[in-house]
DNA sequence: GCGGTCTTGGAAAGCGGTTTCTAAAGCCGT
DNA sequence: ACGGCTTTAGAAACCGCTTTCCAAGACCGC
């Protein structure tokens, strides 16, 4: 077993000093052609790999970006994840991923782990709770990170005002919806159900206020029986459309505020013998893989998903003063398939 | 902008020496309670956080796992990535996550990035194409791995022998897939398409070989005709059910190997106007959360995905000698669903 | 041939911890 | 009161790299 070979073990099979390695290796500095053709021969020869903490601790950045999500496999984290994982490998950083699961003490310990590693960037994706307590704990984070030099990133989470110490990427939400629901008002519709999210969510709350605002701008009225709350999950759309069902409340359509809860609906209304889109029409959100292979194949809003960890990770690493407190907000359209029907 | 506080900082407020804040904060040296809460007071004083590079420099354990994957988003890796990070959290682990996308020279530079981190462990997922030259890729990194002290593991991909150094948490794949090809032919069909994926790919060509096996085991001959390949995607499975629909071959059920290419089958199917199961059963494999939404819901093989990933980091962390060559399989089941229907 | 820039390479001081080694207290029995 | 043993705390030596500060050659015009 052959320890893991230094910089002094190349500089000296090399016959240079370790400056001499370390600036071969960093490739700014100026190095004749040959010192540098007898330093690379070393460290090939000895299979020699820099060791990352010691750099890192040695003034240099740590080249990783940290991404803090309630989860891995729900597709609106994953797609997001893999848009940052892709411009992090794009910026030669690591990419670190902690999930949270919505447990605010986990996301307070990742945030401490994080000043720890010194995370080039510490970006916070989804909708979360709004509230004061929430508010305030941001604001701590934002200072912990700020001077442990990292810059942190509000994904998909609006801004907590121009002031904020914190960079936000969003998208719009309260845009997509008004967008949803207006698709199915001008297709005729007018008694329209809404499968929410949890009360309190920027996400969800946002998606119910674009839905309010289009029903305004038809002139429609807003009938609270028509408004439902779940998880977001497929079971609680489900849930939600019997309840729905149920209740005898009338409705031609459904806006769900994910595609999750809109396959689950789809399915409790095929149960109930209701046929989509000839009974009911759906539309979804979030333009999940799984949307064009449902029948019928759902109409959704479609989120810049890939675009927003991108962004936020390039304005993340984008040095210069200032840059440390932008706010960018990407669109959103509407993916049109067969869940939607006019009303004759 | 204060300067982040350092170990001496907190050494000098609580009137102590270094040594003496490090082994408080390490937990394990014995300190006199008195000394202790000065300490710690001082830490919470300064909002002080340890460095983890200098921590990991100075001889400890990096804390870190990697996990290096096809990609992100596809729900076989999202899982078993969840059930990594899972782990990794358990084990006090933060989780760094790769993508190759299928590039060996994106792996290689990656096993590279992972040696200068010094992982506590690196897993490597999924299936890969097998030959002489990943071999030989596959002891490099071993070795190099091996002498930064990481450990090595494969997850969901077949070992490369009881010498190699590096664990292997793998999941029958071959008696998946003879178990999802028996549940059709004991259904009666006889005439079973196979939707197999990359030739060379250690996990289709199991896959491909239980299905093999299955219609050994029942004497039933293989149709060479019946057996088709493509990228496992969505769209690769529309069009090997068109070309197999085009081609004029019969069959009355189809086994995918893996849920995308199921969906996309069945919508190829429904395109040409044969209704599942009616007149066509399918299985297919992963058992991803869009195969109960599918309509009809699909039959799939059921994967421990989560279970693997928590697998290989439990194994990998599993201190003491002799622990770093193990073989562990796990197995899978069908979950029974609606789109098979017996033959008459 | 000489003083003065420009290159090039080395020595050494950190970076912020952990840990070994050592010394000062504190406790005990006699 | 004193020697010996156990706690408790400090000094200092690393861990492996970057980078500043310097010095020695190389090269130049005159």
């Amino acid at each position: 077993m052959n320890k893991r070979p230094t910089i002094r073990d190349v500089a000296a099979l090399a016959g240079v000093s370790v400056a001499t390695v370390s600036r071969v290796l960093s490739g700014d500095y100026p190095v004749a052609g040959n010192t540098r053709t007898k330093v690379q021969r070393a460290v090939r020869e000895l299979d020699y790999v820099v060791n990352a903490h010691a750099r890192a601790l040695s003034g240099a950045t740590s080249n990783v970006v940290a991404l803090v999500m309630y989860d891995v496999v729900t597709p609106f984290f994953a797609h997001i994840a893999s848009g940052v994982e892709y411009q992090a490998t794009e910026s030669d950083r690591l990419c670190l991923v902690c999930t949270t699961h919505g447990d605010p003490d986990r996301e307070l310990e990742i945030v401490k782990l994080m000043r720890e590693q010194h995370a080039d960037a510490v970006i916070l994706v989804g909708g979360v709770l709004m509230n004061d307590d929430y508010r305030e704990r941001m604001y701590r984070y934002a200072k912990g990170l700020e001077d442990a030099g990292s810059r942190l990133v509000l994904c998909g989470r609006p801004s907590l005002g121009p002031d904020f110490p914190a960079i936000t990427v969003e998208y719009d939400n309260v845009g997509g919806a008004f967008s949803a629901t207006s698709h199915l008002l001008s297709s005729g519709h007018r008694r329209i159900a809404m499968l929410g999210g949890p009360v309190g969510n920027t996400t969800f709350d946002a998606r119910l206020d674009g839905y309010r605002k289009a029903l305004e701008a038809f002139r429609v009225p807003l009938d609270p029986a028509l408004i439902t709350h779940g998880d977001m999950g497929q079971e609680a759309g489900f849930r939600q459309i019997q309840q729905l069902l149920a209740s005898g409340v009338e409705f031609t359509a459904v806006f769900a505020a994910n595609d999750l809860a809109a396959a689950g609906a789809m399915r409790g209304l095929r149960a109930a013998g209701k046929r989509v889109p000839d009974d009911v029409s759906i539309i979804g959100y979030d333009d999940t893989p799984m949307a064009p292979e449902l029948t019928p194949a759902l109409t959704s809003v479609h989120l810049p998903h890939e675009e927003l960890g991108r962004t936020a990770v390039k304005l993340a690493l984008q040095r210069g003063e200032g840059s440390a407190r932008q706010h960018v907000m990407l669109g959103t359209h509407i993916a049109m398939r067969d869940s939607v029907r006019p009303l004759i």
